[in-house]
DNA sequence: ATAATAGTGTCTCTAAGACATTATATT
DNA sequence: AATATAATGTCTTAGAGACACTATTAT
């Protein structure tokens, strides 16, 4: 496949400022004179309750899309990075303990909003069981097959979600899958000190599948990243499992 | 995506989307009214050449950092998506055969850019052998250290990147070889008939590092994604390997 | 013949999964 | 006692790495 020449740059529709012409460009380049994408941050914010995956999520109140559940989100200020944005956003909408937070990526096709352009770097955050506290209207993510994922609002009926957040959810629970297979993930949908199993439930409720006990415990004990506290849970109606916490070093 | 009806356009000219307190807030958003950062794409576009991975990279110009050398980039027109914007670029750097073209992550912190707010997605594409056959000049990509990531220019002498490129080809070389772990990836730098060894040259240079061949061998033949040809390369100064090509069905 | 790589076969080691067994709590 | 889970140990299997050996080209 040898370079060929390039068509006639009428193809694009607006002319697009060129590399070579960049350095011109900038040079005199006044930031507000044309009209660019809007700039916006969405957090899809995780956590787990009663054994399941939950998503927080709102109702739209007005149109377009009302009833439609959406991500909390905002515009990304001048003076203020993605992450900080980001985390001013979880922050609001009540996960301000999350443990992580990470970039997912950014989702821009040209009419995801229908009223005008927005571009929207979509984040990721994982809150524990304790956070969360005063939001009742979780609903719940579920996995009708591994691929497959759906939202079950409150009322047990199946939600939709508003613009592309049905994406965006998706992508995020996929990262965080791959993520936990390679170990560096899950400590942070559990308490400070946990048993094995409780770790393995958090496992489980992401991935929308049971895990190998066996070899989940040998992996996690393997790890280095449990450190035993010596101490068993009490009041289960079973024999006690002993309580973890992460070693210090470890991750978070 | 239902097309619902329009709401009432209120006294702004546009409305935004998002939760409860942006819905004040947008109520009275106009998206021209305020100034957002700017959008931008920069593509980290990759081949192989002799053996070792080589970037794509221009010196500036232009002040400021004059001299240093960076990725090629552009604006997200209005109306442009960001993986046709990516493209864009792309194409006018003489990569326009890339067979892989995929978003990497997006680099936000306030003053990567001197001059003024710049957010730029970034993508990386890899570019087949054959292509960018005009240019020369492509500074090579070593690895000191497996972690570390210097850039070296034709010349030998070590390359210092514009802004945060640096950070943005360490990431690109970073998720490139996290997917050649999950085998989708690589054969894009090999021509359209290949032997084994081609195939594990592309990715020592892309690891920086050896690959057991046995192992390699092995994982490749089981994989299904290549089906043999039956011929043989020629002109070796030692036994031929058999060629194979990408099996149809599998990727690329 | 020599150098260099292709390709095959075999051995070991490790990790995952399956399964059995014993231990300890609540009811 | 019945039930449920914790924790330990063993067996099998699959894949990675190491290595030995044979095959085929150019010089």
């Amino acid at each position: 496949m040898t370079a060929k020449p390039q068509p006639s740059p009428t193809s694009a529709p607006r002319e697009a400022p060129t590399d070579a012409e960049d350095e011109q460009f900038l040079a005199s380049y006044d930031p507000d004179a044309f009209a660019h994408p809007s700039l916006a941050v969405d957090v899809v914010i995780l956590t787990i309750r009663d054994r399941t995956l939950r998503v927080l999520l709102k109702p739209r109140a007005q149109p377009p899309q009302r009833g439609r559940w959406a991500l909390p989100g905002g515009f990304v200020g001048l003076d203020e990075s993605l992450d900080a944005a980001a985390r001013r956003v979880l922050r609001r909408a009540g996960g301000g303990g999350a443990a992580i937070v990470e970039q997912l990526h950014t989702f821009g096709a040209r009419h995801r909003d229908p009223r005008h352009r927005v571009v929207t770097v979509a984040y990721y955050a994982l809150v524990g069981a304790d956070a969360l506290r005063g939001i009742d209207l979780l609903p719940t993510v579920s996995f009708p097959t591994v691929d497959e994922l759906s939202v079950v609002g409150p009322d047990g009926a199946e939600v939709r979600l508003a613009f592309d957040h049905h994406e965006i959810l998706s992508v995020a629970v996929d990262r965080i899958r791959s993520r936990l297979g390679e170990g560096r993930i899950g400590f942070e949908l559990v308490g400070e000190r946990f048993t094995l199993r409780e770790l393995q439930d958090v496992h489980e409720a992401l991935l929308g599948a049971p895990v190998n006990k066996d070899s989940f415990r040998r992996k996690m004990l393997a790890s280095g990243h449990l450190a035993p506290t010596g101490e068993y849970e009490h009041a289960v109606e079973h024999r006690p499992g002993e309580l973890f916490r992460v070693a210090s070093g470890s991750i978070g």
